[in-house]
DNA sequence: CCTGAACTGAACCATTTGGTTGACTAAAGC
DNA sequence: GCTTTAGTCAACCAAATGGTTCAGTTCAGG
């Protein structure tokens, strides 16, 4: 698994995305970040363990609490390859759009 | 599963986004996608399938074959999230900048 | 009209994923 | 020092993923 497939893969899932944006909103505890979930601790666990492991998230320790930051590096990169091949559609619309007036005309 | 959840899951895949920077030069044919690959065709046409659920990408039958074609919208979707959170992230850092410094001085 | 190309569909398989519970460790706080 | 809080780890489970093969369908061309 490359960096990109593990950064777009811990974005697929809702959960995930929702606990990214509260951390945007500053540092968690893990307990404050399992709060609104109706699942278990555990759960919320793993999903920051995939974040984690993702480089999307970075996690200390302090006393026996784990805080939460976010990371932007890896996120960096998918926005850039979503920019690039979003370009390349702009374009093929461009041409696209090109051709149909070609058609009519 | 939300479409956002589609749209990642679509892109976490070296396959399917090696399909879809294919596809940003133009139309192929389901052939053409599975040429370059070292797997089944009908492997490569499962991960037509997820993109096209997902609706990354239009399949449309002319004769015997299948030519794909990419369908920006969804895409559009996923870099707006990101977009979003990586404008948080800035301002994050930027306020952790200004942190740092006044740490400093 | 037969052959071969371009697929799809179904069945199967191993691995991963997203969740659970229950037992455990580590640290706060009274 | 005992209890509570914060969290992990291990075992388990059902469903999804990514791949295979084989059989079938549809269409193009000699």
């Amino acid at each position: 698994m490359t960096e990109l497939d593990q950064t777009f893969a811990a974005l697929s899932d809702g959960t995930r995305r929702a606990i990214i944006e509260k951390l945007a909103f500053g540092e968690a505890s893990l307990s404050d970040l399992a709060a609104p979930f109706s699942m278990s601790q555990t759960a919320v666990s793993k999903h920051v363990r995939v974040l984690s492991d993702a480089g999307l998230v970075r996690v200390k320790k302090r006393g026996r609490t784990r805080f939460c930051t976010l990371e932007a590096e890896p996120m960096k990169a998918a926005t850039d390859w979503l920019n690039t091949y979003q370009k390349f559609w702009g374009d093929t619309f461009e041409a696209l759009a090109r051709h149909i007036e070609g058609e009519r005309q």
